[in-house]
DNA sequence: AAATACCTATCTATCAGTAGATAGATAAGC
DNA sequence: GCTTATCTATCTACTGATAGATAGGTATTT
């Protein structure tokens, strides 16, 4: 029950954390507006995240996992490349909707050497995790696209100038466009 | 003479401004750090960028300036579709390499649900005329990704992986990539 | 030409607000 | 009685911002 009751606590550190980040970046986020936002003090944050990248790293571990489980299995062989990849996309294209910020990788990654070590770390570790993904969805697939970290990349960047212009088809576009070139 | 000198020390701050953001963002740049960078104190800077905003907006105005003047002509008709998109490429990955920081219309871009109003409408202006040089520099050709928006926002893309993994190269070969498919 | 007034760019000094962080008290659960 | 999770209270450092002084240049007036 304690355990439960503090998972749930530290779960709602660590969402309400997540949408500041991915919001405006690491900077954005405060023990302060966190702590208010969850309905404690900040000095109770620091109880469980004793140091900011320690809060970062959490964030970022969890956004892995959560996206990864979403993802399910990369190499299901009774699905064609084209609907794994078109499952990657569409994966990016609920969260931008879902939460109307872009992915986290993507801001982290963008201002990653403005990080601490350890965030910058977790976000890249982050990055290879996706690639790792990617890759096995590709199995061998051919086409001037069919390449994991160009697929990742573009994704990634599309999510952005999607939110920059306020576009969100422009994503769906892409991902449209990346699956196309697949064969 | 006084105008030129207040335009070096106007610069000045303004490329100091810039290093800051393409680092860690908006909120990575401050009027103290600004000021010891340049030699001068932060109310000097207050004096020419009155509100934090003023000195944003300035930043991404002179960055496009400077880029669009790089960039060059979009149409001229002696240089085939290939070379005018792989000059895009090239100057990307040139800003990428002598500054060792991503372009700032990424990083703005990425954390643009976070900025000042006035920040974000000068990205978003920044953005469209990106779109618009690279829809001239398109014309007409064909091919899957003969899309100013898919070239621009892959090539952003890759450069947050590229400075994330610490590749480089991976931006180069995105260019390659986006240059082979056009036709 | 001299005197006056204004403008520019900087300085010093200071402000209130917020940042991350810590120490110590308190209460509940086992 | 120890652990867990929270609180209150506080600290130092830094944030953007402002007021007021100063020195040097420019323009206007006499």
């Amino acid at each position: 029950m304690e355990k439960n009751q503090k998972n749930e606590r530290v779960t709602e550190i660590l969402e309400s954390a997540e949408r500041f980040i991915r919001r405006g970046g690491f900077n954005a986020v405060s023990y302060r507006d966190v702590a208010s936002d969850v309905g404690i003090k900040s000095s109770s944050v620091h109880y469980h995240f004793p140091h900011k990248p320690d809060l970062g790293v959490a964030v970022v571990e969890r956004y892995s996992e959560k996206l990864l489980d979403a993802l399910g299995d990369p190499s299901d062989p009774n699905e064609p490349v084209q609907e794994r990849i078109a499952r990657l996309g569409r994966a990016y294209a609920a969260s931008l909707k879902e939460d109307k910020a872009i992915c986290l990788g993507c801001i982290l990654g963008a201002e990653i050497s403005g990080l601490p070590q350890e965030v910058s770390d977790a976000v890249s570790a982050f990055f290879d995790r996706m690639i790792d993904w990617t890759e096995l969805a590709l199995a061998g697939a051919k086409g001037p696209t069919a390449d994991a970290r160009f697929i990742l990349s573009s994704l990634q960047g599309a999510m952005v100038l999607a939110v920059t212009l306020k576009k969100p088809n422009h994503l769906d576009q892409t991902v449209r466009r990346l699956v196309q070139s697949l064969s």
